[in-house]
RNA sequence: GGCCCUCUGGCGGAACGGUAGACGCACUCGACUCAAAAUCGAGCGGGGCGACCCCCCGUCCCGGUUCGAGUCCGGGGAGGGCCACCA
C-alpha cells in the first residue's frame, strides 16, 4: 500500500464521476426517510459554450448540495436547459441554421462540461424546454389561465421595425447617435400598437407584494427591486368636468390630492382618447401635429432623461371640482398613457416636472402647502423651484390648516361624498405581454375560426408541435405564418377551415415553472405530481445571477400563485432562500467579452489544473454574492495547495494504520492539533450552515494543512491525532473539491472503505471540549489601546486576570504614575483599565 | 431624479462592538540546484529607525455614542447596481 506520489487530477477525476455515477449516489428521493432538501441553480440558457458564470453558479449550489446529503437529507439537486427563445434563434440565424440543431449541440456540450466539473446532479430528471414533452404543458397552463381569465388578448405596444416590418424585442432596440434603430438594419424603431397575449399579473400584484415580507432569506436588495418593481403607489382619482362639454369627465390620478387647490391646467397623453373629442376647432392643426408627430417618436426618446418637456394646449378648460375653478387643458409629451389614468392635474408650485412645464409656457404657479414650522414658501410667482415636501395646507378652502397626510384622507373621503372621485391605488407592474413574433418558442395553442374567433386548442390535442420546416430569416412576419402544414387547421369546435395562432411564447414562461418539472420530469399525464410538489417544495436553496430579480424571480413567484390556484402546489413561495452570485469577470476587473479578449473558459481550465482546483478557486476568491476577477495565479496557488494536501497525505502514511483507541493519549503538539481539527470541522461547517462563507471555509482548511505539516508523530497517539485530522480534512473538503478528498479518503481508509463513497458518508461531527480551549489569551488594553496579552485559564476571572496583566512590564509602564479609574473585564477576551 | 448596495495592505479578502489585516496571491531575501523550474524557510500596512525592544499613525472623509468603533448613529465623498418624466 503505498500512494501515488503526485496528484494528478486528470486521472483520479474521471475515475470518481465514474464511481458517483454507478452508485447513483446524487439520485433523489433515495432517502425517504429523511427531510428532503431541494437545492436549485438557475438553469442555463445554451446558446452558446458554458462560461466561467456557469461554473460558479453550479459550484455554489453544488457544495451546498454535497453538503446537506452528507448532513443526511434526502437533496433533489437538478438540471435542466432553458433552450427556447430570441437569443438561440439569433445565433442560429447567424449561423445559418436551425436552431434546434444547433441548441442540441451546445447541450451536449455542455452535459460533457458539466460532468467534467463533478456536478452532483440527479442527471435522470434533467429537463429540455424545446422538448414538446416539456412545452406541452406550457400550452396546458395557457388554456387553464385562459378559462381563469388569468390569460387574455389586449392592444399591446411592441417596438415594430420600420425596415424589417416586423415587430422586435427589447433587446434588439440598440442606440446609434441617439436615436432608436434595429440592430440588424439601422432602421429606425417605432412604437407600434398591435393586439398581443397578456397574463394578468397584475392581479396578484398585492399578493406579489405581501409575500415578500415573508421572503426574509431572500438578499434585501433583491426584495427591495421587486417591491419598487411592483411599485405600490395609493392615491385618488379625481373627475374634472370638461367645460362646455356637459358630461364629458377627465379623471386624473394623484398622490398628493393634498395640492389640488395649486392646480392650474390638467395634461393628457397624447394618446388620451379624450384628446380628439375636447380639442377646440381652432387648435386642432396643432394638436395633431403634435399628436402625430409623438406617435412616431418611439417610447424611450420621447420620455427618456433627456428629452425636454413639450406640450400643446388644446383650447378646452377642465374644472378643478374642489374649487370650482377653470383650468386650461394641454397634452404633453411626458404623460403616460399607460399608468394611471392617462391624464394628470398640474400643480407646479409642488411638482418640479409641473413647475418646469408651467414655466415654460407661462402657465400660472399657486402655493397651497406651506412648511409645518420655519419659513414660509413664497408666492408661486416667486418660487425658484417646487417644494415638495408634506406640509401644511394653505389657501385650500376647508381643508386650509390640516397636515398633508390627514388632508390625503379627508379630501379623498369629500371627493367620495360628493361623487367626483376617491382613494385609489396604482401600481408600477404592467400586465406580462408574452406574444413573440418568433420561431423558437412554444406555439401558442389557439386557432382563429372564422365563426368563433379565437378558439382554445383541446387539452387532448397537446402539444401543438413546433414544425422544424420553418423559415427563420428573422426579417419578416412571424415564421410560423409561412408555414402552411402549420397554420391551416381546423375550428376544434365547428371544423371549418382555420388558421392557427402564429406567435409564440416569450421565453420566461418556460423559466417560470421548471422547477417543479423536475419532481416528476416524465409525467405524461399532468405538469408534475402534486404529491412530489407536496414533499420538495418550496425551493430550500436557490442560486442565480441578481439580474433576474424583477423578470424571472417575479414570474415565477406569479406562475406559483396560480399553480396554487390550480391546486398543484400548497404555498404561496416557490422558493425560501435566495443566494444572488457575483459575476467572474476578466483577469483585468472588466467583464468577460471577445471585446476585451479576457475570457477563460472552465473547459480548458479543467483540462490544465482539474475540476477541483476550479471548483476551490471560485470558492475561496470571494463569498458567493461578490463578484471575483480571474486570477491565473490565484487558481496556480490553490492547485498548488491540493499538492500540498496530496503530499501531506503521503508523507504521513504511517499514519494511516494508527490505531483509533491511542487518540485519547494524544498530547503536547498532538492535543493541539486535535484541538485544530476539531475547530475546523466547527468553522466549515458554520459556514455551511450561517451565511453560505466558503471562503472562510476553506482558509481554515489550508490552516488544518500547514498544521499538519509542522507536526512530525512518534508515538501511536501522535499518529492517531494525524490519522483523526486526515479523515476530517477530506471529509471537510469534499463539498469543495469532491474528487480529490475521495481518493484520499480511500487511502487513508484503505480496503475497509472499499464499497462506500465519501460523498455519501455522513458529514463529521466536532467535539465541542476539544474546540473550547482551556487558556485563552486575553488582550491587556489602558485607555482601550492595546498594551500587552496575558495568557489565563478560560475559567479566570477578574482579579486573576488583573494580577496577571499588572504583573506584564509594559502595562506596568502605561499604568505609571495614573489612577486606575475603570477596570473592563470581558471574559475570555480582554481587560481594559481606563485611567486618567 | 428615485431606490438600493459597496468602500479594510500592492491584490482577493478575514475580523460575536473587544489584539485590524486570518487565509491566499504578488513581491523580497535565504536554502536546495551547474543553472532554472518545482519545493522548503523567513519577511511583507506606513513611519520614528538599517537592528532590538518600544512608540506614533492607520479600515474613504467629518462628527457622535461607548471603557473600547472597520463594525452602531448622523452628515458628506467616491464607485457600482436597478428603475427612471410613474403624476
Amino acid at each position: 500500500m503505498s500512494m501515488n506520489e503526485r496528484y494528478e487530477p486528470q486521472s483520479i477525476e474521471p475515475r470518481w464521476q465514474k464511481r458517483w455515477e454507478e452508485a447513483g449516489a446524487f439520485k433523489a428521493g433515495r432517502r425517504p426517510q429523511a427531510e428532503p432538501r431541494y437545492v436549485l441553480e438557475m438553469f442555463p440558457y445554451p446558446s452558446g459554450a458554458m462560461h466561467m458564470g456557469h461554473a460558479r453558479v453550479y459550484t455554489i449550489g453544488d457544495a451546498l448540495a454535497r453538503y446537506l446529503r452528507k448532513r443526511g437529507y434526502d437533496v433533489l439537486h437538478p438540471i435542466g436547459f432553458d433552450a427556447l427563445g430570441l437569443p438561440a434563434e439569433n445565433a442560429a440565424i447567424k449561423d445559418g441554421r436551425h436552431p434546434a440543431e444547433r441548441t442540441r449541440e451546445n447541450i451536449v456540450s455542455f452535459r460533457a462540461e458539466m460532468k467534467k466539473l463533478g456536478y452532483a446532479f440527479d442527471w435522470e430528471r434533467e429537463i429540455v424546454t424545446a422538448d414538446p414533452e416539456y412545452y406541452r404543458w406550457n400550452q396546458w397552463f395557457f388554456l387553464q389561465m385562459l378559462q381563469r381569465d388569468v390569460v387574455y388578448r389586449r392592444e399591446g405596444k411592441a417596438n415594430w421595425c420600420t425596415g424589417c416590418n416586423t415587430v422586435i424585442a427589447n433587446e434588439q432596440v440598440v442606440e446609434q447617435e441617439g436615436n432608436q434603430v434595429c440592430e440588424r438594419c439601422s432602421s429606425p424603431v417605432v412604437e407600434k400598437v398591435i393586439p398581443e397575449w397578456a397574463f394578468r399579473i397584475t392581479k396578484y400584484a398585492q399578493s406579489l407584494l405581501d409575500g415578500l415580507d415573508g421572503l426574509g432569506a431572500w438578499p434585501e436588495r433583491i426584495t427591495t427591486m421587486q417591491r419598487n418593481w411592483i411599485g405600490k403607489s395609493e392615491g385618488a382619482e379625481v373627475q374634472f368636468a370638461a367645460a362646455g362639454s356637459a358630461g364629458t369627465k377627465i379623471p386624473v390620478f394623484t398622490t398628493r390630492v393634498d395640492t389640488i387647490f395649486g392646480c392650474t391646467y390638467v395634461v393628457l397623453a397624447p394618446e388620451h382618447p379624450l384628446v380628439a373629442k375636447l380639442t377646440a376647432p381652432e387648435r386642432r392643426a396643432e394638436v395633431d401635429a403634435f399628436v402625430a408627430r409623438m406617435k412616431k417618436t418611439d417610447a424611450v426618446e420621447r420620455t427618456g432623461e433627456n428629452a425636454p418637456k413639450e406640450g400643446v394646449f388644446t383650447g378646452a378648460r377642465a374644472v378643478n371640482p374642489f374649487t370650482g375653478e377653470e383650468v386650461p387643458v394641454w397634452i404633453a409629451n411626458f404623460v403616460l398613457a399607460e399608468y394611471g389614468t392617462g391624464a394628470v392635474m398640474s400643480v407646479p408650485a409642488h411638482d418640479q416636472r409641473d413647475f418646469e412645464f408651467a414655466k415654460k409656457y407661462g402657465l400660472p404657479i399657486k402655493t397651497v402647502i406651506q412648511p409645518p414650522k420655519g419659513e414660509r414658501t413664497p408666492p408661486g410667482d416667486q418660487l425658484a423651484a417646487a417644494t415638495t415636501e408634506d406640509g401644511v395646507l394653505d389657501a385650500s378652502g376647508p381643508f386650509t390648516g390640516l397636515s398633508s397626510a390627514e388632508a390625503r384622507r379627508k379630501m379623498s373621503a369629500h371627493a367620495a361624498e360628493q361623487g367626483f372621485g376617491h382613494a385609489t391605488v396604482r401600481w408600477h407592474l404592467r400586465d406580462w405581454g408574452f406574444s413573440r413574433q418568433r420561431y423558437w418558442g412554444t406555439p401558442i395553442p389557439i386557432v382563429y375560426c372564422p365563426d368563433h374567433g379565437a378558439v382554445p386548442v383541446p387539452e387532448k390535442d397537446l402539444p401543438v408541435v413546433l414544425p422544424p420546416q420553418a423559415i427563420i430569416t428573422g426579417t419578416g412576419e412571424p415564421p410560423l405564418a409561412k408555414v402552411a402544414e402549420f397554420v391551416n387547421t381546423t375550428c376544434p369546435r365547428c371544423g371549418k377551415p382555420s388558421r392557427r395562432e402564429v406567435e409564440t411564447m416569450d421565453t420566461f414562461v418556460d423559466s417560470s415553472w421548471y422547477y417543479a418539472r423536475y419532481l416528476s420530469p416524465k409525467d405524461a399525464a399532468r405538469p408534475f405530481a402534486p404529491d412530489a410538489a407536496k414533499r420538495w417544495l418550496p425551493i430550500d436553496v436557490y442560486v442565480g445571477g441578481p439580474e433576474h430579480a424583477v423578470m424571472h424571480l417575479l414570474y415565477f413567484r406569479f406562475w406559483h400563485r396560480v399553480m396554487r390556484e390550480l391546486g398543484l402546489v400548497q404555498e404561496d413561495e416557490p422558493c425560501r432562500r435566495l443566494v444572488t452570485q457575483g459575476i467572474v469577470n476578466g483577469s483585468d476587473g472588466r467583464k468577460m467579452s471577445k471585446r476585451w479578449n479576457n475570457s477563460v473558459a472552465p473547459g480548458p481550465m479543467v483540462d490544465r489544473f482539474g475540476a477541483d482546483t476550479l471548483r476551490l478557486f471560485i470558492l475561496f476568491a470571494a463569498p458567493p454574492e461578490k463578484d471575483i476577477d480571474w486570477s491565473d495565479s490565484q487558481v496556480e496557488g490553490l492547485h498548488r495547495f491540493l499538492r500540498r494536501v496530496w503530499r501531506v497525505y503521503h508523507d504521513r502514511q504511517d499514519c494511516f494504520g494508527a490505531p483509533e483507541a491511542a487518540l485519547a493519549q494524544a498530547g503536547g503538539d498532538f492535543l493541539e492539533l486535535r484541538r485544530k481539527t476539531h475547530r475546523t470541522i466547527k468553522r466549515v461547517t458554520d459556514g455551511f450552515e450561517a451565511d453560505l462563507k466558503f471562503n472562510t471555509g476553506i482558509a481554515g482548511l489550508m490552516e488544518l494543512v500547514n498544521a499538519l505539516e509542522a507536526v512530525a508523530p512518534k508515538t501511536d497517539a501522535d499518529r492517531a491525532a494525524v490519522r483523526e485530522a486526515l479523515v476530517a480534512l477530506a471529509a471537510l473538503l469534499s463539498p469543495f473539491a469532491p474528487h480529490a478528498a475521495e481518493e484520499l479518503w480511500h487511502e487513508v481508509l484503505g480496503p475497509g472503505a472499499r464499497d462506500r463513497l465519501l460523498a455519501e458518508e455522513p458529514w463529521p461531527s466536532f467535539d465541542p471540549a476539544l474546540v473550547a480551549a482551556d487558556t485563552v489569551t486575553i488582550a491587556v488594553q489602558v485607555n482601550g489601546k492595546l498594551r500587552g496579552e496575558v495568557q489565563a485559564a478560560v475559567a479566570a476571572g477578574e482579579p486573576e486576570v488583573r494580577a496577571l496583566a499588572e504583573g506584564d512590564e509594559k502595562v506596568k509602564a502605561h499604568l505609571e504614575g495614573k489612577t486606575v479609574r475603570k477596570v473592563v473585564f470581558v471574559p475570555k477576551r480582554l481587560i481594559n483599565f481606563v485611567v486618567g
